[in-house]
DNA sequence: ACAAATACTAGAATTATGTTCTAATCGTGT
DNA sequence: ACACGATTAGAACATAATTCTAGTATTTGT
């Protein structure tokens, strides 16, 4: 077997195990000799491709974010209508989030002080990611459909409302999941961005 | 100096001295004979009344969130109208975060897996506040000012937004700190949750 | 006021576990 | 075939969390 997919496949079995180990038991109680364990992975193994525990946290996340990111993105550009577009993206959200509860939980209760490369990664894959949305919403915004609002406050004021709900299914706090909820959310997004008339 | 007193006294010395450590460095790299030197605290009296790290990790934050609680129930209270209250929340919760900006970042980025008596107490204070909140609510929602939604809707509609752009605030996403952008958000929240005519 | 019980403090000793280090091995390009 | 770099291996190490035993103060009951 060819080197690189051999060490892509450790990894990405050192990272699956270790989802499954932090989402049981938290980050600080995991011990690496248990992922070493269950992935089959030498400590020298581990420490070439990670560096330290942190860097195994790190790697997940950045990994699920990139997945997150490029989903969302593929889900929203099709659409054609300030409507509909905001409506995919709650929808979207909702549906990752229940479909994938395990990362999504892990993802959202950043239960980890990213290093500074991480974070330099991470605000770069932001910055895309809202550079892509920017450039969907700009012509709904011109053409009047869209509220005129500073950059930053689209993403807040449509997703905010669904990754708060998110975070309280995670963490049992409701029943019912982001996707049987979907509906509300993303009708409440909409009447939060759309251009209204009356104040 | 009685008993009481100076035993709540190094608490919450510790408490204190361990957010400053926490967010400088993230808990997993706090290391509590840091906080015992700067609280002036014996391993034996920090174990004593802790348990462990996460036992004060999960202390600071039972005690953070008592705080903001307590505060945000006391900014919306006396408010009569509908509109007066929503917006009063939304406010409180940015200028809090803006004003306690540590506190909230180590609130907003839960760090840790709570021990299940943690959850619990978290969960008991939590039904407590949203019972209060609820309380207020039904009556403009009689009085048909405020839409009729599931229980859980209210408070991610609300305050979704403000949380997930104090959030990008707190780890430097953006330039302008909550209390700045408050207004948008107050009417952001208003326009989610206001009984409308139109669809 | 005294005794007993309890709550708390102290810090040395222990243990757990994350990480380093040296050596060996395996592909890959020349 | 050779040599080089990337990767694997796991024993040894070091750090830092936690336990433990003993001692001290405070409160409580009589």
């Amino acid at each position: 077997m060819s080197r690189q997919i051999q060490t892509s496949a450790l990894k990405s079995r050192v990272i699956e195990v270790a989802l499954a180990h932090f989402s049981e038991v938290g980050i600080a109680r995991t011990n690496v000799g248990d992922i070493l364990k269950d992935a089959n992975c030498s400590v020298g193994s581990l420490y070439h491709h990670f560096g330290n525990k942190e860097g195994i946290a790190e790697a997940l996340f950045i990994d699920g974010v990139n997945q997150f990111n490029a989903s969302l993105l593929a889900a929203l550009l099709p659409r054609r209508t300030a409507s509909t577009g905001i409506s995919s993206i709650v929808t979207f959200c909702c549906d990752w989030v229940t479909d994938q509860s395990q990362l999504a939980a892990y993802l959202l209760s950043r239960e980890i002080k990213l290093s500074e490369s991480a974070k330099q990664e991470l605000r770069e894959m932001d910055r895309a990611l809202s550079q892509s949305l920017f450039d969907w919403f700009v012509p709904h915004v011109e053409s009047g459909t869209l509220q005129q609002l500073p950059t930053a406050m689209y993403v807040p004021l449509i997703c905010g409302p669904t990754l708060e709900y998110s975070r309280m299914w995670l963490s049992g706090r409701s029943r019912k999941s982001p996707s049987d909820v979907s509906p509300i959310l993303a009708q409440a997004a909409w009447q939060s961005v759309k251009k209204s008339n009356n104040s």
